[in-house]
DNA sequence: TGCCAGGCGACGC
DNA sequence: GCGTCGCATGGC
């Protein structure tokens, strides 16, 4: 069946190409395939919000959780007016939305993508899932569960060529698989709870737990600083963060990144 | 070729 | 506590 979901702030394309999400697929006909959890998703851009081919009702209900569809955006973008800069930002990607994904998924994935760039965090999490993933549908598969990486031996990941990254893709693995990490239990916890939980993970430091404080359980107030957005607070607000970001820190950083890497890619 | 990429851990001070 | 360095890999 497919959804038909109605929203003004909605960029399919900036939202799956903004470097939160390494899964999706932009299809010939420019619609988007991608995967979260054993599902799988086609999305198509509407004029006015965005057509879902799903299963059932409930996989609607999910996917539209995913895609966020209960925060006000254009509220948020109204509050980020107040700054200059941000407010251009905001305004220019307003259709850019802060996904939640699956927790375990996110923080392999962002242990993956430290001193890395997006096409081959992109290429190695492919080759993870491909590996050692279930296959959902015809040549798709599954992210693997943590059972399943813990189980491995760096031997057995070689072949993704995920260089360094390996032990602590295991480690987060094994720590997630014995409980010694409850990734459910970061939903409950502050900001600064899950950040030192996540941080007991080995290859987990600020950066990597922000990003799945953010892209995994919304928690709008990490602002993950990776070596694009240094730039900007170091040339704009060298003095601090401004005001108007409030608690939506994080969604004023997804507007700065799109905003700032698009322009450096322009002046290459 | 050297430099860089959605960083982190180890180490020295 | 803070600065520096090495780390695998691949694209430019």
């Amino acid at each position: 069946m497919e959804y038909i979901w109605k929203t003004d702030c909605l960029d399919i394309a900036r939202t799956l190409e903004s470097g939160q999400c390494f899964r999706w697929r932009r299809q010939e006909d420019g619609s988007y395939t991608g995967i979260s959890g054993t599902r799988i998703l086609r999305i198509r851009q509407l004029p006015d919000g965005a057509a879902l081919t799903v299963g059932s009702e409930e996989g609607a209900r999910y996917w539209l959780r995913y895609f966020d569809s209960e925060t006000d955006y254009a509220s948020v973008i109204r509050q980020f007016s107040a700054d200059k800069t941000l407010g251009a930002a905001a305004r220019e990607n307003r259709g850019i939305r802060i996904l939640r994904q699956e927790p375990f998924e996110t923080l392999i994935s962002f242990i993956i993508s430290q001193n890395n760039n997006i096409p081959r965090i992109t290429g190695i999490i492919g080759r993870l899932c491909e590996s050692f993933g279930t296959r959902i549908a015809d040549g798709e598969y599954a992210f693997p569960d943590a059972e399943t990486l813990a189980a491995l031996s760096p031997e057995d990941l070689a072949p993704l060529r995920a260089g360094f990254r390996v032990r602590y893709i295991l480690d987060a693995a094994v720590k997630v698989h014995s409980g010694a990490v409850d990734l459910g239990s970061i939903y409950a916890m502050t900001y600064d709870e899950g950040r030192e939980y996540l941080k007991t993970i080995t290859g987990v430091g600020d950066k990597v737990a922000d990003c799945v404080l953010l892209f995994a359980y919304h928690k709008t107030e990490a602002f993950p600083a990776d070596v694009w957005i240094k730039r900007v607070t170091a040339e704009y607000y060298a003095d601090g963060l401004p005001e108007c970001m409030g608690e939506y820190r994080g969604i004023a950083q997804q507007y700065l990144f799109e905003y700032f890497r698009k322009r450096a890619a322009v002046r290459k």
